[in-house]
DNA sequence: TGCGGGGTGGAAAACGTTTGCTACTTTGCT
DNA sequence: AGCAAAGTAGCAAACGTTTTCCACCCCGCA
């Protein structure tokens, strides 16, 4: 059942059915009315495909991430999806899986879609292959530390206002042994996130010496954990690169018997679905998954629908904020004999 | 840049570049090669929807799920994901958010893109949508309690295999207090898991009394936790309708200070990611998310592209299995005086 | 030498839309 | 009443492929 069978039964040509479908105001709402009702009874919808090659715009947008399975992503893709729908748009969604085929692939699958536009929001994509994509002047958004290149947006990511806050927070708290635990040292944002806090530290007087790195998942802030506290400077506070991490050292803590917030405060970073919901729920630095992905999206509509000035290069920020949970609490000496008293019964000499 | 332009400069006919590139075995390998140095000095990636239009197929599996944001269905979509790759198709993710104005809105933008099929897995799709898709002979593919009509694939779960392994292995650790709290009542997986539960606790000379009713959860993990503690036989283990809701318990039981396991064992369904990183790591039942993707895919593509007897209703079976963490023990009563070294201290006077 | 047949490559139709152009109808004004 | 202008609707080309014929070439055989 194609346009042509509408147009026949509502006896009118194909052109009128498709200004009706269209809602091109020139038709006159006689005929429009009679087209209305062979479309619904017949229940015709119109073939995407045919549309998009003829009018050279498939109403797709390409989003790449790295997996996922990593707990950061979905709140983005179901952002990214409500906003996509509500301007009719669809989601050609590609991981990479960290896998440089995949990559190649990734762009592969967005181009022969003919995506109208992609957001990447993974990290350590290969430059070389977005060349394809500027190469055909596809429109692009990339987060954090996309290539400076014009005709590229950014969303430039603000680390050091929420780790400055954590910092100040736990400071706050009495803590002075602050360590860090970090994010794979190839990772720009991993890096980005490092520097942050150790400026965050010098600025009130403190030295940024513990410093462990970790991988961005469990298993790394469970090592770190187990590192930090050999050393002879042993943390009563753990920041950490992000949640997972965060989340490894608690699970170490809870294996080592040390309590999580008494003998330890621990700050993660993302803000993930599951750091509310760890026990304690983790105290961390929320960079807004539901923000990013409407930046994200809105900065590509402005690309495609929008008459921004081309070939310039369009800037956006997105900021990051301490939110307080329960893995935080006054250090263990400066803290009065009883605190909360939900949690009684913490105090017990530590294992390690 | 198109095939006509490829066509232009290998010196040949459309129809043989476009044989060339659908690797049709009946062009010369000389003109062949000449034609692939054409297209890969230019880059020309053939336009899929040109190719859809006149070929008929979309090589698009649409993929409705309810949220993304539900732990359940991440490992979904990646394993999704990565079969589509392998086969050369692409997916369109849709969710319903559990709106019924989002779920027409799924079944439309399916049919607008000309999807090749469709796996619907998310629980209570309203009927009179499916209709739409059927009407159009779209092959789909169900999970769990798809309609029983002809011509839909079904995903059947073994509940009663991974429970009645949950419920046996509570009985065997000395409970004989082991409480269920389901799901929804409305969901009808979530009766068949309350039933399942039942059976087995039947089958084994246990009484099925204790029985809240959750939301799948974490609110309704803690709502039915406080329940089943103010009754009068306080169960000293709690098999949960999926992980949310164990997690829910998990984080009551820390707010009233019960020890798990020491005090209360805790059994979760699903096996979602997380069930793995929980303090502590959850026993669960797990439903394998990769497995009934996997399922739902070749179910797919053996409707598609595999010869099977159409008009026929094809079944698939997936089973579940117990996987044994650290949230539960030997129930307190029957347990010697020292159990597990490492989680020390457990034993405190329960406060509710 | 002539003919049949297998193997290759090309011309052109088809897929289902949108849209520029044209032609017709209506309206309003003089 | 006659004409211009405005408002509507239709014709047909175009989008970029695949695929069906069909024609051609070359070979082998009689």
């Amino acid at each position: 059942m194609d346009i042509r069978e509408i147009a026949r039964r509502a006896k009118v040509s194909t052109a009128t059915v498709s200004r009706t479908i269209n809602r091109v105001p020139t038709v006159d709402p006689q005929l429009a009315k009679r087209v209305w009702r062979v479309v619904d009874e017949l229940g015709y919808y119109p073939n995407t495909q045919a549309r998009a090659l003829v009018s050279g715009r498939s109403r797709i947008f390409g989003l790449i991430v790295s997996e996922f399975t990593n707990p950061f992503f979905p709140e983005i893709v179901q952002t990214f999806e409500n906003l996509a729908v509500e301007n009719n748009y669809e989601i050609l969604l590609t991981s990479t899986v960290n896998d440089p085929k995949r990559m190649e692939l990734s762009v592969r699958r967005m181009i022969e879609r003919r995506v109208d536009g992609v957001a990447i929001l993974t990290f350590g994509m290969e430059e070389t292959l977005l060349e394809h994509l500027r190469f055909r002047s596809v429109p692009l958004v990339f987060v954090d530390v996309g290539p400076d290149v014009r005709g590229i947006a950014n969303i430039r990511i603000n680390y050091q206002n929420g780790i400055r806050q954590a910092v100040q927070h736990l400071a706050a708290l009495r803590h002075t042994r602050i360590a860090f635990v970090s994010g794979p040292l190839h990772l720009k944002s991993a890096l980005a996130r490092r520097e942050a806090f150790k400026g965050s530290m010098i600025e009130i007087g403190l030295a940024p010496e513990l410093i462990a790195v970790g991988d961005h998942r469990l298993e790394g802030g469970m090592r770190a954990l187990i590192e930090l506290s050999r050393s002879n400077m042993r943390p009563t506070a753990v920041l950490c690169s992000n949640d997972m991490t965060a989340i490894g050292v608690m699970r170490q803590a809870y294996d080592q018997n040390i309590k999580i917030p008494d003998d330890l405060s621990v700050v993660g970073f993302d803000d993930i679905r599951i750091a509310e919901f760890t026990i304690p729920p983790l105290t961390t630095v929320q960079m807004s998954q539901k923000e990013l992905a409407k930046i994200a999206f809105e900065a590509l509509l402005n690309e495609v629908e929008g008459h921004l000035p081309p070939h310039e290069r369009h800037e956006y920020e997105l900021t990051t904020n301490l939110v307080l949970r329960r893995s935080t609490a006054l250090a263990q000496e400066g803290r009065p004999p009883t605190t909360s008293p939900k949690r009684a019964g913490g105090r017990r000499a530590r294992k390690v």
